[in-house]
RNA sequence: GCCCGGGUGGUGGAACUGGUAGACACGCAGGACUUAAAAUCCUGUCGCCCGAAACGGCGGUGCGGGUUCGAUUCCCGCCCCGGGCACCA
């Protein structure tokens, strides 16, 4: 019988589908659970691709596993439905979202059921539904309704706060919040409604606020700051500019403490949790205020080196500093009014990119040093950031670099404070110790900190103080498919939510998907959509996060109509004990779903702090491009093509041809050869061709397929190679030249359908079975590794997929398995083997299990060893691996039941214990040659017989060995 | 600039906690089978040197140094590649 892998997968599909084999069950299964999960994919128009398997596979071999460990494994899948791509389709097509979105789903699903997936499928869940968005706006809900309080360190409900207030104000409570002013008891009660709803509000979790966004205008919404990616929006590339605007954010700047310890005790790469401390950022120091000169005002700075406040020479602040105006006197006005316009108006973009220009003025105010009296200028300079510390600085030249290149542009005087440095040259930002500092003088930088914040805080200058760096998130899209937020606006105008009962706020029908002319939010175009009749719903939508923020819980009971999910599920399943996901979402997802997870903790609804214990990002795969040369201007218009025109013209003589040329592609070898390059205008980049065209042994490019194809891009394209070109379906040669090459450059990249580098894994899976797929992809290397794809290796493991098959029918189907005895060198090699990869799977190195299986096959196959007791242990270890072929050939055994369900054999230890040991013999550590010794042999034995050993005697050269090392089953070294 | 990874044959990659560097696979070369091809199987394959061969010699894990009986592994300095952050006071 032959290896028919694709009528095999098909059986076997249908096996485990009558079995409903991949149904997982509650505590009532009564064993240990264990919960692996991939992050939500969005079900993109392009399907999958060969590198997002790779996390798939690698999570389901894990699931596979586990259950035959006996855990009652849940590994569900279900889909980030709403996003942008869906929506811009729809803004060009007129097409819902919801039926592009049902349409991709669909096509995932088919990609993920030929992979052979054990996801169990009756919990999917998607976020565009409403019965999954229903509890999206319930949290949001519960955001609006908590607050956060610093004294407990947890979220807890409004109505704690407001009895707070109406007892004794606000003076004393430690909270997360926004500017407010202080207010007594008496104050509170006699504040109208709406001035109380307005005070709440800085201090609900899920609030509306004034703050600069970054609005993009291209796409016609905020993003979030991760969301921009140097002074672009992440997706589509489109300038994004800083913008005032009122917004729903989230206070996640209130679990910033926690966010920050909570990464300690994970099991998470150290480049992802490094990357959410950096985020978090967190600084200590000490806040401090500056007396302004003939004024009431105050400017409070914050700086992480209080140690060096003698060092002050100024003050900077940020162009949006909101004292600016009362400061400056009349005298200073204009200047200062012109440069803070020009700040104003400068690109979060343009200054970024022109971090070393040093810009400022001063403001004509003078601030007191709250120790030495002396009268320092205030300045304004846009290196100062308004949305960090207090928005200003104490400028510091001699020991901070920025401070430094400051004053010497503008000529402020410079003092050091700390020695250690030459502030001649440069700022010292380094520690030491304090002079010119009164009473710091002489105390190291840890001290002289510590003494000086006690001062501060005696004197009530300031105080100690804790920054961070994250930014509360922006939470509205100014977006058509995204949750709505559940919040409608009362007679008075004041935003209330709406009843828990009246959830789901359901996305209203619209017949356009973009901003209305007056510049709302595409929700802004439903007709009738009010809330009980009459009251104005908010339009924005929530962001791309906010269902992934949860979602792991939703599995745990996906139908539950009362609840995001039942008590006793979450109690079961608790939290995420495996996640694997792409590592692009380190400051993004992983930041909101852990934020999530310990505001539902606070509340009492679930009972863990962190939702997922280990993670493991996986590798991209990238694709391989194949890159050829293009002119890089209008080929219509610009000059340059006229060189073009007539270097095509010494080939051909039909003019009318040669004018409708509307572009020019260059193969590698002609780029590189200098007589050639002469001849044309230089002026190339590069571009990608489809790799189907492409081989990737050769490097060579078929361009009348390419062409053939009907390709747009190939149409009146000017392809020019070594000794001819090629236009239009025919190839024109130099005199003596008869073949063409049209070369090109491969270069891995990220696999993107505009790349024209995709590879379906549909292709793969067709030409060498789901199994074969699975295999290779993980003997690639290890998962967390980024690597090209590239088929060159997959033979081997095919190969070895058919010598496995061979060890249960001959070349003319007949079946082999018999049910002798196994000697005991083939069980040594099974028990090895299952030791290994069991090993091997724990750690997720899953390439050299891999190797272990070949080596295992290949050894049986030297022993023709075809007996059951050995056969059907392999293909237990096998099946997380290769599935279908396992359980084909599991079944062939009349094992019974289903692989899948069936335990993971027991290493039998005793038959790996080896007696003796070939030892490696080295002189001066080089290895010479080897030994075979019992391994209870005495080592003082060993090294007389060693010592002994007539071969070494040639490398004593006559001196006597001066010493022997014997590691007991590792290795011998004579020292001489 | 700062913070994380990483650099091993022609290629993907192995090597437990400091103990035989290059497992496994691809590719390549030679051979067997075949009318032929595919498939399959066998042999070799880090480099250099000696040789008929060797369980011969020398070198070798980005570069330079160090610790050690012994270093791909630990320490110091440097170079290169990938990723993240970036005027964060």
């Amino acid at each position: 019988m032959e290896y028919k892998f694709s009528e095999i997968e098909e059986q076997i599909k249908k096996f485990w589908s009558d079995k409903n084999i991949y149904r997982v069950g509650d505590a009532e299964s009564g064993k240990p659970k264990y919960y692996v999960l991939d992050m939500f994919p969005y079900p993109s128009g392009a399907g999958l691709h060969v590198g997002h398997p790779l996390g798939y596979i690698a999570s389901d071999i894990y699931s596979r596993y586990k259950r035959m460990k006996g855990f009652n494994v849940l590994h569900p899948m279900g889909y980030d439905s709403f996003g942008l791509p869906a929506e811009q389709y729809a803004i060009q097509t007129g097409q819902h979202p919801a039926i592009t979105t049902e349409q991709n789903i669909k096509r995932f699903r088919e990609q993920y059921d030929k992979m052979g997936f054990c996801f169990d499928w009756t919990r999917e869940v998607k976020t565009s539904d409403a019965e999954f968005y229903k509890w999206t706006q319930w949290i949001f809900i519960q955001l609006f309704n908590s607050w956060y309080n610093n004294s407990t360190d947890k979220a807890e409900n409004i109505s704690s706060l407001e009895k707070i207030f109406t007892t004794e104000g606000n003076a004393n409570v430690k909270a997360a919040h926004a500017e407010v002013k202080i207010f007594s008891a008496d104050e509170w009660k006699k504040f109208s409604e709406s001035e109380q709803q307005e005070i709440l509000m800085q201090y609900r979790l899920a609030f509306l606020s004034e703050a600069y966004v970054n609005w993009c205008p291209a796409l016609g919404t905020v993003l979030a700051n991760d969301e921009v990616k140097d002074g672009v929006s992440e997706r589509g590339g489109y300038p994004v500019e800083r913008k005032l605007m009122k917004q729903w954010m989230l206070r996640i700047t209130a679990y910033a403490e926690r966010l920050l310890s909570g990464l300690n005790d994970l099991q998470w790469s150290e480049s992802i949790k490094e990357a959410q401390r950096n985020w978090i950022g967190r600084s200590e120091g000490a806040s401090a205020k500056f007396q302004i000169a003939d004024s009431k005002l105050q400017i409070e700075v914050f700086t992480t080196r209080p140690d060096t406040i003698f060092g002050v020479t100024f003050l900077t602040l940020a162009p949006e500093h909101e004292l600016i105006n009362q400061i400056t006197p009349d005298s200073h006005k204009k200047e200062v009014e012109e440069y803070v316009l020009y700040a104003k108006n400068r690109s979060e973009r343009e200054r970024m990119t022109e971090v070393k220009k040093i810009t400022g003025v001063f403001t004509g105010a003078y601030a007191i040093h709250p120790f030495t009296g002396k009268q320092i200028p205030v300045w304004i300079g846009e290196y100062v950031l308004a949305g960090y510390g207090t928005g200003a600085v104490m400028g510091v030249p001699g020991h901070d670099s920025r401070d430094y290149g400051f004053a010497k542009h503008f000529n402020l005087e410079i003092i050091e404070v700390v020695s250690g440095g030459d502030i001649s040259k440069e700022a010292f930002e380094g520690e030491g110790k304090n002079i010119n500092s009164t009473f710091l003088d002489g105390l190291k930088t840890v001290d002289a900190k510590k003494k000086v914040i006690d001062e501060i805080e005696k004197n009530k200058i300031g105080e100690r103080k804790i920054n961070f760096k994250l930014r509360d998130a922006v939470f509205g899209r100014q977006r058509y498919w995204g949750e709505p937020i559940p919040i409608y606006y009362d007679e008075q105008n004041i935003p209330r939510v709406v009843d828990e009962n009246d959830l789901p706020i359901r996305l209203p029908e619209v017949d356009k998907y973009l901003p209305t002319e007056t510049g709302e939010p595409p929700l802004a175009n439903a007709k009738n959509w009010k809330y009980k009749n009459k009251f104005e719903f908010e339009k924005t939508t929530m962001p791309g996060w906010a269902g992934s923020s949860w979602y792991l819980f939703r599995y745990m009971d996906p139908h539950n109509k009362n609840a995001f999910a039942g008590k006793d599920k979450l109690d079961y399943w608790k939290q995420v004990d495996f996640y694997i996901g792409g590592s692009e979402h380190a400051t993004g997802h992983l930041m909101y779903f852990r934020f999530w997870t310990k505001f539902l903790k606070d509340l009492g609804l679930i009972d863990i702090e962190e939702p997922a214990k280990r993670l493991v990002n996986q590798g991209m795969i990238q694709g391989v491009s194949a890159k050829v040369f293009k002119n890089n201007f209008n080929f219509k218009t610009a000059p340059q093509s006229i060189a073009y025109k007539r270097f095509a013209s010494k080939y051909i003589t039909d003019s009318a041809t040669i004018e409708n040329i509307v572009d020019v592609f260059l193969c590698k070898d002609f780029v590189v050869n200098d007589s050639q390059k002469s001849s044309l205008p230089f002026l190339l980049s590069d571009i990608n061709l489809p790799v189907d065209f492409a081989d990737f042994t050769k490097y060579q490019f078929d361009i009348k397929a390419f062409y053939e194809s009907g390709d747009n891009r190939a149409k009146n394209v000017l392809f020019i190679f070594i000794g001819g070109i090629f236009l239009n379906g025919k190839f024109f040669f130099d005199a003596g030249v008869n073949n063409y090459s049209f070369g090109f450059t491969a270069i891995p990249e990220k696999m993107s359908k505009s790349k024209y580098n995709v590879v379906n894994p549909d292709d793969i899976i067709e030409k060498y079975g789901a199994d074969c797929f699975r295999m290779y992809e993980m003997f690639l290397g290890p998962v967390e590794m980024s690597k090209p794809w590239d088929t060159k290796g997959i033979d081997g493991v095919s190969r070895f997929l058919r010598k496995l098959w061979k060890l249960f029918y001959s070349d003319d189907g007949k079946w082999l398995v018999t049910n002798e005895a196994a000697t005991n060198d083939e069980l040594k090699i099974l028990h090895k083997t299952i030791k290994k990869v069991e090993d091997d799977i724990e750690k997720l190195s899953y390439n050299t299990s891999v190797s272990a299986f070949m080596i295992c096959v290949n050894e049986l196959t030297d022993l023709k060893c075809h007996k059951a007791e050995v056969l059907k242990d392999l293909l237990l270890i096998l099946s997380p691996f290769a599935p279908f072929t396992t359980e084909f050939l599991w079944q062939e055994m009349k094992q019974g039941g289903s692989i899948v369900t069936t335990n993971f054999p027991k290493v039998r230890e005793e038959l790996l214990v080896e007696n003796s040991f070939e030892y490696p013999i080295a002189i001066n550590g080089k290895t010479k040659t080897k030994i075979t010794f019992a391994l209870d042999k005495e080592i003082s034995t060993i090294e007389k017989e060693v010592l002994d050993m007539e071969i070494l005697k040639k490398y004593f050269e006559g001196r006597a060995p001066k010493k022997i090392i014997v590691v007991k089953g590792k290795m011998i070294n004579v020292v001489v």
